[in-house]
DNA sequence: AATTGTTTTCATTTTATTTTGAAAGTTTAG
DNA sequence: CTAAACTTTCAAAATAAAATGAAAACAATT
């Protein structure tokens, strides 16, 4: 296959995947095509080959940075920002886990915690809640010690022997 | 907290939870109700509990059949079907963990290897992007790896020791 | 084989999300 | 200071996703 359609595929593949994901389709897009850019690119850039308008390219290249994958980068003698995207797909996975984790999991045990206990009369079905709950909470925090795991776990090496096991 | 106010705090919580995650609202929602509910309901009652219609209801009960997390029941001498949700809360994980690889991460594997080797006059370039595609590759297989890890690994014990490590 | 209870389908409507683009805001340079 | 270059905002428009509900299909019962 030719390079450009190939960025093209991938922009699109990238695209796809990240609204299955709740990551919405231009904000995965224009990451798809920092990722795959060779030099940062100007919001001009962006806008012309993406075919989004001004507001949309500023807005997710600015949630991008948000999320810590993409900086701002200047070019000696140009006024106009540029920005260029974390190439390191280890460091990206990092990234984006710290975020939901923090975005997400957190709150998400914060409330599991207020219903940990509740009040009835109905004995049996008050303790078959609480079990629910607590059985829930177990698995979140699961999922939080997997995001700490992979964070931590420096690079392939350890962690990724580790899971060579399971294969 | 009082009983009935605790499971509707969940059946919300859960449906913005699943909502974030790319599942959407209403089949979160029936689920949670099962997953809180002591016996199996009917479709007439999650209508009625949610305040959702017979459609939304129905199309959603079967959604969470073909994720086999929830299945049907029949009552002696009830014509109608009723439904329950798998309470293991790690079987349920595992189950969702094994239809999402099925249906986006062997299907992103399979599309990423057609982008592994490319044509280009420029061999800079070329040689760039395959680096890039390489690496996402790998992450994406070792996600892929993390998947069969958490459905093969046996319950919390030696998985859950593992993880530990990190914490 | 007709009636009744129940489930499924799907065209239409509603709601939620995303995108646009013009205007306001900001920064830089002369 | 102020004009030009550039960035950000946000109300309105467009699009996508989800929900409705009536009708069709199906299944059990008489």
């Amino acid at each position: 296959m030719e390079l450009e359609q190939a960025k093209n595929q991938f922009i699109n593949l990238w695209g796809n995947f990240g609204s299955q994901w709740g990551i919405n389709r231009s904000m995965a897009q224009v990451h798809a095509i920092l990722i795959t850019s060779p030099n940062a690119l100007s919001t001009e850039e962006i806008m012309g080959k993406l075919q989004i308008s001004r507001g949309n390219a500023n807005t997710n290249v600015r949630e991008l940075i948000n999320w810590n994958l993409v900086y701002k980068e200047t070019i000696l003698g140009e006024r106009r920002e540029f920005f260029r995207a974390e190439k390191d797909m280890w460091e990206v996975a990092k990234r984006i886990v710290r975020e939901r984790k923090r975005r997400e999991i957190e709150p998400l045990i914060q409330h599991l915690n207020e219903l940990k206990t509740v009040e009835s009369d109905n004995l049996e079905e008050k303790k078959e809640f609480e079990n629910t709950i607590e059985s829930i909470d177990r698995l979140v925090n699961k999922l939080d010690s997997m995001s700490n795991a992979l964070m931590k776990a420096d690079e392939h090496a350890f962690f990724g022997k580790i899971l060579n096991l399971f294969k």
